[in-house]
DNA sequence: CGCATGACCCAGG
DNA sequence: GCCTGGGCCATGC
């Protein structure tokens, strides 16, 4: 492994977390806790690296959910209007609450041959 | 280098 | 079901 010298994972939690959401498949969502617990750090962390998602990564943020099974509001913009309507466009249905059935549209996780090629714990699924 | 901010989750009362 | 407190990482000035 000698890709972290010259590479620019400035931030690898951040890299880790980004990859990821990225394995979401469409049609599903994912919680913050339940990346956080697979990146292997705080919840919060998972919140803080999309708030600093560069705008030039197209990343489906969108099925990124919080534990309540609803949107979570950020500081700017009306962005998340637009993600309960990509959502419902990959065939999520939201309730009058705006909240989301996890029993049918919750990510179940990578699996654990993905989580052992990039060097996670597939023990996360025990 | 220190301080402030940011899209959160879990447990207890 | 709601409120409170604790835990946590990266970025910008």
């Amino acid at each position: 492994m000698t890709d972290e010298t010259t590479e620019s994972r400035k931030s690898k939690l951040h890299d880790r977390i980004y990859e990821i959401i990225d394995e979401i498949p469409a049609g599903q969502v994912a919680t913050y806790g339940q990346i956080s617990k697979i990146a292997g750090c705080g919840a919060r962390v998972v919140g803080y690296a999309l708030s600093s998602l560069p705008a030039d990564r197209p990343l489906c943020w969108h099925r990124v959910v919080n534990a309540k099974g609803e949107i979570s509001l950020r500081s700017s913009g009306d962005n998340h209007w637009k993600q309960r309507r990509m959502l419902q466009d990959e065939g999520v249905t939201f309730d009058k609450k705006g909240r989301l059935d996890f029993s049918v549209y919750r990510w179940p996780g990578p699996g654990w041959l993905w989580l052992e090629q990039h060097g996670y714990d597939p023990g996360l699924f025990e």
